[in-house]
DNA sequence: CTGCGGTCCTGAAGGC
DNA sequence: TGCCTTCAGGACCGCA
């Protein structure tokens, strides 16, 4: 499921490959993805135009154009794969875009939960999703007093809290899991019975994890099929302590990795360190 | 306003 | 071995 690291991932190698390109055309095999305009409208502000920039806003990848911008979630199994040549047909291919010089961008998605939208609005705020999200977790304004602030507008579980993205944004299921790991805290305590040092712990683990994964250029499970542009796996997974480990031994102290369900999604945890 | 559960989707995996 | 059921979940929507 990309989430922000693997989102970041994408947008820093998509960087190297379509900055400043062209997309003569594009073709869109399963329409039912472009969410918020015409199929004639989509393709007439996207094809002829060049790729001005290339931005990340929580989980969503934002391919600025001239007129519009293209706004890209890949929910669980969407993925872009670049190539120089075509590939062979797939059932999971849903878009293509040609760029100038022969180069292809292709989003395949095997549950086509995934989203394309245009955005007019210099800030995006056209697009509802983007519109309501909260704070960027490594970007200068999150810093520990805002943290702070921003437990205490709810009291909620703890787990709920770092997946709602009207919070803090990019966070998903899985690198919540990993995040309540390192910072030693249960994922059914509540937000205001966070002491100091565990908000503390907490904030830091937050940035220390989402910073690894970029590293590590994102988690790629089966199920989920993230890869890099170039179509190599990330390597997070690798790195993984507790995320869908039910019944392995806990990396810290030994105990059976349990598997809750939270927010109708599988939480896993350590009972025995984490409290 | 809040919180909960249903919805979308499809291949893999598990059970009998 | 083969068929059927269950599972994975991000964001949105409707309802109480």
């Amino acid at each position: 499921m990309p989430e922000l690291p693997e989102v970041e991932t994408i947008k820093q190698e998509l960087f190297d490959k379509i900055l400043g390109k062209k997309i003569n055309f594009l073709e869109i095999f399963t329409p039912e993805l472009i969410k918020n305009i015409s199929l004639g409208d989509f393709k007439k502000y996207i094809a002829g135009e060049e790729i001005k920039d290339i931005l990340r806003r929580g989980k969503y990848l934002i391919l600025k154009l001239k007129k519009a911008s293209l706004i890209i979630h890949f929910r669980m199994t969407g993925k872009l794969i670049f190539a120089k040549n075509k590939l062979p047909p797939s059932k999971s291919t849903h878009l293509i875009f040609y760029f100038e010089g022969g180069d292809q961008l292709i989003y395949q998605d095997l549950r086509k939960f995934g989203e394309f939208k245009l955005s007019f609005k210099e800030d995006f705020s056209d697009i509802l999703g983007i519109k309501k999200l909260g704070i960027e977790p490594l970007s200068k304004e999150f810093r520990l007093e805002t943290f702070k602030a921003l437990l205490k507008s709810k009291n909620a579980n703890l787990k709920l809290f770092l997946i709602d993205q009207t919070k803090i944004a990019g966070i998903g299921n899985l690198y919540a899991c990993e995040i309540l790991f390192k910072a030693k805290i249960h994922p059914q305590r509540k937000t205001l019975s966070l002491k100091e040092g565990e908000i503390q712990a907490l904030y830091q683990a937050i940035k220390e994890i989402l910073k690894k994964a970029i590293f590590y250029k994102g988690s790629s499970l089966r199920d989920e099929q993230y890869q890099t542009l170039g179509g190599k796996l990330g390597g997070f997974q690798k790195h993984h302590q507790v995320y869908a480990k039910a019944g392995e031994n806990c990396p810290r102290c030994k105990s059976i990795i349990q598997k809750i369900i939270l927010g109708q999604r599988g939480t896993y945890f350590c009972p025995n360190c984490q409290e």
